[in-house]
RNA sequence: GCGCCCGUAGCUCAAUGGAUAGAGCAUUGGUCUUCGGAACCAAGGGUUAGAGGUUCGACUCCUCUCGGGCGCGCCA
């Protein structure tokens, strides 16, 4: 049985609506009945609602309110629930649900005692699958900036809330570490290394950026400026200047493509080359990973190289299966049929491949290899219109769908497999992205190392006692915490404004906020061992819920097996930190207004110790799914 | 030119199509002889950019307008 209020009140609702109703039944729409149970949002409206009334007058075809009538008429609640009569019914047929208070305590009591695959009231799934969340994608030779911050932190928040709900999921960190400006680098690398200009084996990832950069301005020829300029008959020198700056670029580029056939052939030295950018440039990513308590280790990497030999066998299969075409001198997949007019190029008239040529074997992998029933991208809202194409050719090839090969139209099912989790950009308080002064890019190290400073001030200045020891750790988690819950915190598709005041402000909604409600929680049960001695058998003790506060913050808890179900099915981790906010809200009342070591009975220290334990566990665990570590003191 | 995203209080942000649009910051006031004051309680502040439409009901869905941002075959 079902731990969560929600799901058990809409299956008493739903009995009673087929009793009530029973033409409902016979329809093929049966199974789609929704209850439509809600936490109430006034208190002056119960606990829970049924908005369910409403909707089914429709096609009933009867009063809304004469529907909810005859539904409370049927409704068998009462071990759980006050007595629902005509006058639970509000407004247009809102049904009104407030708990008995010894339901209330029972419901929150298993929720506490659940163990297992069940703790916290989580359910495992009705639908176990695999999940493949492709998040981080970085670049080698390129430094981890700040807006690799949003893929790794929103990925990896929502590969675990799905692990939380007993789901199987393979992160996927789809490095670029292929193609021209990968063999750009790599040409330089070597060259600066024949040169002795460079130390091969002690070169770190701060010069590789550069080299990549140089590499860029390198092979970038100004053919625009050099026709700009003899339009304009402008002097023979500046023309001179411009034509050997792009008949260097073209030798330059003409020489990276060498080295990428060099690269792509097997080519000892140049392997070994690029190796030596991957290594370089994978150890900094998975050590700033780790610093920011993201689980993305060397075992997610997935590059683009990894698919180099696949690439051509996809091209031939959509070729024989004739999904694919020739198109001046190209190899397209055409998706007019699938509402997209411009056709998707897979393979370059040069013979090359391409990025998408990358992202269907990607599809065709995850899916048929690992097994992925969902494949979930965690990337910037400006690739949506790379993936739309992507998507639809996978769908037309048949590579969402495990050994189809056939091209009947797909189900909106099949089509839901992938699925693009946009979100927007970090914008400054200038309301550009969020840049350093000088307007470059800024890396992501410097950050957190901002960040950790601030909170060690704040430490300080605020917690003195706390020993040298602890408090470099204590700095870094509320760092990370702020980070990552400023990141979190809002809704993903939207762009969101930076700043380090706001998010390390240790007040409102903020992940420092947060922490200190857990700490708060823990401080008591030290405060009440010295000052009680031996504590009362709390563990297992029976909740008293007689105040307000008491009664509020249980049916907080009560709610969270249904914000974690949410935040999955939206994938919207920002409903889970509104869901940690309100409780340690509830939380803070209850602290101000109910006395737990100084309560006047053992019975009642006992209950509120529990549920301080309680929620602390929930708090815990909430903020697990989102990546961010509590703490006992800060 | 085509397409996508966004527009909610002074600022930063919420609100599975549900009841009187909610928080935090800032402002003003209050509580408590602190189980950690990094607290709690309260007040003021809104034509949800604008105009139509769908419906019992729209911040939410549809159309148009305005404003801001971002993308648009052989780079990734």
């Amino acid at each position: 049985m079902s731990l969560d209020p929600i799901q058990i009140l809409g299956e008493r609702f739903i009995a009673a609506i087929l009793g009530a109703f029973p033409q409902l039944g016979a329809s093929p729409a049966a199974a789609a009945i929704d209850p439509m149970i809600t936490a109430s949002k006034n208190p002056k409206s119960g606990d829970f609602q049924s908005n369910t009334a409403m909707g089914l007058a429709k096609t009933l075809g009867m009063p809304p309110r004469d529907v909810a009538k005859q539904i409370v008429e049927r409704l068998d609640i009462g071990e759980i629930a006050e007595a629902v009569t005509e006058a639970s019914i509000a407004g247009p047929g809102f049904i009104n649900i407030k708990l008995r208070p010894d339901a209330l305590a029972r419901l929150t009591e298993r929720l506490d005692t659940a163990a297992g695959e069940q703790r916290l009231g989580i359910a495992p799934p009705t639908d176990p699958m695999t999940i493949v969340v492709d998040l981080m994608g970085v670049n080698l030779a390129k430094q981890v900036q700040v807006w690799h911050l949003r893929s790794t932190v929103i990925g990896d928040a929502i590969a675990r809330t799905f692990e939380r709900l007993g789901y199987k999921v393979i992160r996927q960190n789809h490095v670029g570490d292929w193609g021209l400006q990968i063999a750009m680098v790599t040409d330089r690398l070597m060259r600066l290394s024949r040169e002795g200009k460079i130390n091969a084996a002690n070169v770190a990832l701060t010069d590789l950026d550069v080299m990549y950069k140089a590499a860029q301005r390198e092979c970038s020829a100004d053919e625009d400026g050099l026709a700009m300029a003899r339009t304009w008959h402008m002097g023979p020198k500046v023309i001179a200047e411009l034509e050997a700056q792009v008949s260097g670029a073209l030798e330059a580029e003409a020489q990276a493509k060498r080295t990428l056939v060099a690269l792509q052939s097997g080519d000892p030295a140049t392997v070994a080359a690029w190796e030596r950018l991957a290594k370089i440039t994978m150890g900094e990513c998975l050590a700033v990973c780790a610093r920011l308590k993201a689980n993305v280790t060397s075992e997610h990497t997935a590059g683009e190289s990894s698919y180099r030999d696949e690439l051509a066998g996809v091209v031939d299969d959509l070729m024989k299966r004739g999904i694919a075409e020739q198109d001046q001198g190209a190899i397209v997949v055409k998706l007019d049929d699938e509402g997209i007019s411009t056709p998707l190029i897979i393979r370059k008239s040069d013979g090359g491949f391409i990025y998408a040529t990358t992202d269907l074997a990607a599809i065709r992998r995850r899916v048929q290899k690992l097994g992925a029933q969902r494949v979930v991208y965690v990337v910037d809202a400006r690739q949506g219109g790379h993936f739309a194409p992507v998507f639809a050719a996978a769908h037309k090839a048949g590579y969402t769908a495990l050994g189809r090969t056939d091209l009947r139209a797909v189900s909106s099912e099949e089509r839901a497999i992938l699925q693009h989790a946009a979100f927007g950009t970090m914008m400054g308080d200038d309301g550009r992205p969020y840049k350093s002064r000088s307007g470059e890019s800024l890396v992501l190290t410097d950050m957190l190392d901002e960040a950790i400073a601030r909170a060690d001030r704040a430490v300080a200045g605020k917690s003195p006692d706390l020993p040298a020891a602890d408090r470099r750790m204590t700095a870094e988690t509320i760092a990370i915490a702020a980070i990552k819950y400023a990141d979190l915190s809002t809704e993903r598709t939207k762009d969101y404004v930076f700043s380090y005041d706001r998010m390390m402000s240790f007040e409102g909604n903020t992940g420092p906020y947060l922490l200190y409600a857990q700490v708060r929680i823990k401080s008591i049960f030290r405060t009440a061992e010295e000052k009680l001695g031996e504590l009362p058998a709390w563990q297992g003790a029976p909740l008293d819920l007689s105040t307000a506060e008491e009664r509020n913050l249980a049916l907080t808890i009560l709610r969270y097996p249904g914000s974690v179900r949410t935040v999955a099915d939206s994938l919207e981790p920002h409903r889970m930190c509104q869901y940690l906010y309100d409780l340690a809200t509830a939380y803070s009342s209850f602290y101000q207004n109910c006395k737990v070591v100084g309560a006047p009975t053992e019975a009642l220290i006992a209950s509120r110790l529990r549920l301080c334990s309680l929620t602390a566990r929930v708090l815990e665990d909430g903020l697990s799914m989102l990546g961010i570590p509590t703490l006992e003191r800060m």
